[in-house]
DNA sequence: GACTTGACTTGAT
DNA sequence: AATCAAGCCAAGT
């Protein structure tokens, strides 16, 4: 599944259901969240363009790190929100 | 090996 | 519209 999030394009993100889904795992969103939760810091894993249903991070607690790495999608081309928010409507991944 | 917890999601109240 | 509850399945303890 890290895979999948590996292929997660640049300006483009997808909901840990939707990578799930994508990785083989179809009910397994938490999982998702769980592995990544477990990348280092210095990944080259764009784990921050993984979001859920709401466009957003839940790294609980986490989520200044969230922002930060959020903050870095804008850079290439997310228009992230100041609480983290992104548009996954209109920049959902279709799957490469 | 069993129990608890969890970067989720969808539905109901 | 916001909050509560149930469902799923795997990893951590």
């Amino acid at each position: 599944m890290l895979s999948v999030v590996a292929r997660i394009p640049e300006g483009r993100v997808a909901s840990y259901a939707q990578v799930a889904v994508m990785a083989g795992y179809p009910k397994r969103p938490r999982q998702v969240g769980m592995v990544l939760k477990g990348l280092p810091e210095g990944t080259d894993l764009p784990w921050q363009r993984v979001v859920n249903s709401r466009g957003y991070i839940p790294s609980r607690g986490r989520w200044w790190g969230a922002l930060e790495q959020a903050a870095r999608l804008r850079e290439e081309g997310v228009p992230v929100d100041a609480e983290g928010n992104l548009d996954l409507e209109g920049f959902r991944w279709d799957g490469a």
